[in-house]
DNA sequence: AAAAAGGGCAACCTTTTTGTTGCACATTAC
DNA sequence: GTAATGTGCAACAAAAAGGTTGCCCTTTTT
């Protein structure tokens, strides 16, 4: 992804464009997948059963939280995060919204067809 | 986007990984927006209306190329680019199933406090 | 026949991403 | 109290992404 083009100053803003970057890496999917099951997890949990370091996991947790998706509670020693569905329902309208525009294309396509 | 972590060898299958990662970039969702109007548009008319050069557009007709999200016929000396809109819909069902395992953890759970 | 328009390819460059390693620090477990 | 555990941070390194420029080739226009 890339990072350029985004809002211009302050705090880069959540666009849909970000959070499609988020979800646009197998890791992260996983991540996003086990998260959904709603038990949050802690790094060193989410680690395990992952060929990836720590640190990897890390890094891609951040991704997923600065687009929302993900968010992250220390609790002790550890840092639980927990899954967020408000984004993923902003990618499902949004993807409505394309849809839309080319189901209405085509029934104008059709009509004119027809007529 | 990253390439590692895709299918061993032959034709880079198409994950959702792979699909949300194209959509991961602004100027590569203007492009679907405009194309998912329907009509199909050359690399130059494409062009028109951005502040990127010809090459640069280009570029990221082929990343939605290999996402399928967008297929291009060439005609004469122009080649077209026309929307497709299957891997919008995989994507819908995609996100719906981490919705769908969101939702039956959140009835798991008002189950159990209700109990 | 030229000129103009649309494109492809390759070389480059810069910025991001992705991933690792090493180390310090706090919280738990023994 | 010590050892384990779980994390955070910083420095690196390698690779991918995003863009540009230059050049050449093929269709269309004039």
């Amino acid at each position: 992804m890339s990072q350029r083009g985004r809002s211009i100053g302050r705090t880069p803003r959540r666009t849909p464009a970000l959070i499609f970057a988020a979800l646009g890496d197998e890791t992260r999917l996983i991540l996003v997948a086990r998260l959904s099951r709603g038990k949050p997890h802690s790094i060193s949990a989410l680690t395990r059963g992952s060929k990836l370091t720590r640190q990897a996991i890390t890094k891609h947790l951040r991704v997923l939280e600065r687009a929302k998706i993900v968010r992250s509670v220390r609790t002790g020693r550890e840092s639980l995060f927990e899954f967020d569905p408000q984004p993923i329902e902003e990618m499902k309208t949004y993807l409505n919204l394309v849809s839309r525009q080319w189901d209405n294309t085509l029934s104008r396509l059709k009509s004119f067809v027809e007529s």
